[in-house]
DNA sequence: CGGTAATTTGACTCTTCTCAAGAGGCGTGG
DNA sequence: CCACGCCTCTTGAGAAGAGTCAAATTACCG
């Protein structure tokens, strides 16, 4: 990943960045980190941050074993951010939506533990570390919302675990159930969910083999609680597909 | 979040405190917040951590659904985490041990999603949110210590849900590993563990059933790895269970 | 339009769960 | 100190959920 160290403080970042829309003007404006903040502190954060990389799917925002440099948001597509232990067995822990923030997996230990990956045609945001320290000190605001943020992703981690050892059926209509109420945050259709994970993907996310996945969509579907094309999932019959986290 | 104003600062709460040793003293400096801290910043710290509450089995720390009021530290004994789904379904997220902080489910939305629970009598330490914002504004070390630690805790929930894929052994093997390092490094014998756990406890924390559990400790009594006698697990072959882990 | 990769479907296996029963500890009260 | 009862833990047998292997089907990409 980027190497951005030899790097002062102040705000020179903005000079390589300055063509794009400052935080101020950004539609994420209320998912994102300026949620909650005052119009003084986002103008503050709107000054350091780095703005709009692009990736291809497949390209990485960071490796697991990078040192760590910053946090990112993902401005638009998808990313997964996947775990591998050290026999080599990957995990995607997260899918991460425009406005969503990652990278506090490197704070710990100062290395990235997991790899953050665009999942289609991304951009993202960055707050390089050493930026983040310095508006830590100075900026109260920022600080707690930065917490806050790091805190929110940790309760999603909680609920998980929690749900990691619920039946199959259930772990995937919590996953679609999810995906609808995140895309409803950001103003998109809720029944309308466009998945850019594989088959495989989606299996290695909720802990289920391929061919379980693939049986559970026709089930789902048999039954007409949602419609599937190809990586487009319709979703149905919502209430049904929460009766079935219901017990 | 937390409403911590409306309290002037300064150090109040240690009256209520000051018999106990101070974080200065205390046998735990090393794995508990101060760990990674000048000795300033201990002293600063020391005034206003409230110590050495104690609990009985089954005893609560705090309730999920409480109002947030600050992260805790075990001091002695051992405590689980334990969220509970709207459904009613526990789960056991952690197992702490001296020296280790929880309380961050409650920052992000001002209450605790989690309940944390005396396994058995058991001291701990508190930090008060109030206390805890006052000492971040002046204490930058603090600040990162604290962020430290609530980013090692997430790092833990990550490979926790990596983990929650594996066959039932590796987990039972994970499990036993990681509290025998824990213990190491509170100088205690890796060998020698003391469930404070009940079966049922630990079957639920690694998602197996209790029969499950029962005989998978059976079998690796059989084989040698482990001794059981009630809640004392003594490991006698570290490299066989390690190995269970390794494929 | 062909070749490759992703997805689905089918048959079978295996791990883990559930139900049921028995064994073992532990605390209480006599 | 022992006996009772309760609760935890273990063991056994069968069932079910999910995984694996194999093959067919369908998309995708040049």
């Amino acid at each position: 990943m980027a190497n951005m160290r030899g790097r002062e403080h102040g705000f020179r970042s903005m000079k390589n960045w300055s063509s794009d829309v400052s935080c101020n003007a950004c539609h994420l404006t209320d998912i994102c980190l300026p949620s909650g903040m005052g119009s003084d502190a986002v103008n503050f954060l709107s000054q350091v941050v780095r703005r709009n990389r692009t990736l291809q799917r497949g390209e990485y925002i960071y490796h697991a074993g990078d040192r760590y440099t910053g946090v990112f948001a993902l401005k638009s597509g998808t990313a997964k951010l996947s775990y591998s232990d050290r026999h080599g067995y990957e995990s995607i822990i997260a899918v991460l939506l425009p406005g969503e923030l990652q990278g506090f997996d490197g704070i710990a230990s100062g290395r990235y533990q997991c790899s953050l990956v665009a999942l289609e045609t991304s951009s993202y945001c960055e707050l390089a570390a050493h930026d983040m320290a310095y508006l830590r000190e100075n900026d109260l605001v920022l600080q707690q919302v930065i917490q806050q943020k790091s805190c929110e992703l940790m309760d999603r981690y909680v609920r998980r675990i929690a749900t990691s050892q619920r039946p199959a059926e259930e772990r995937l209509a919590l996953f679609l159930i999810g995906l609808a109420q995140r895309y409803l945050e950001r103003g998109l259709s809720a029944e309308e969910i466009n998945l850019s994970l594989t088959r495989q993907e989606i299996g290695n996310h909720l802990g289920l083999a391929v061919e379980t996945l693939s049986r559970l969509l026709g089930k789902l579907e048999a039954l007409n609680i949602v419609n599937v094309e190809r990586k487009k999932i319709h979703i149905m019959n919502m209430e049904a597909l929460q009766k079935i986290c219901g017990k």
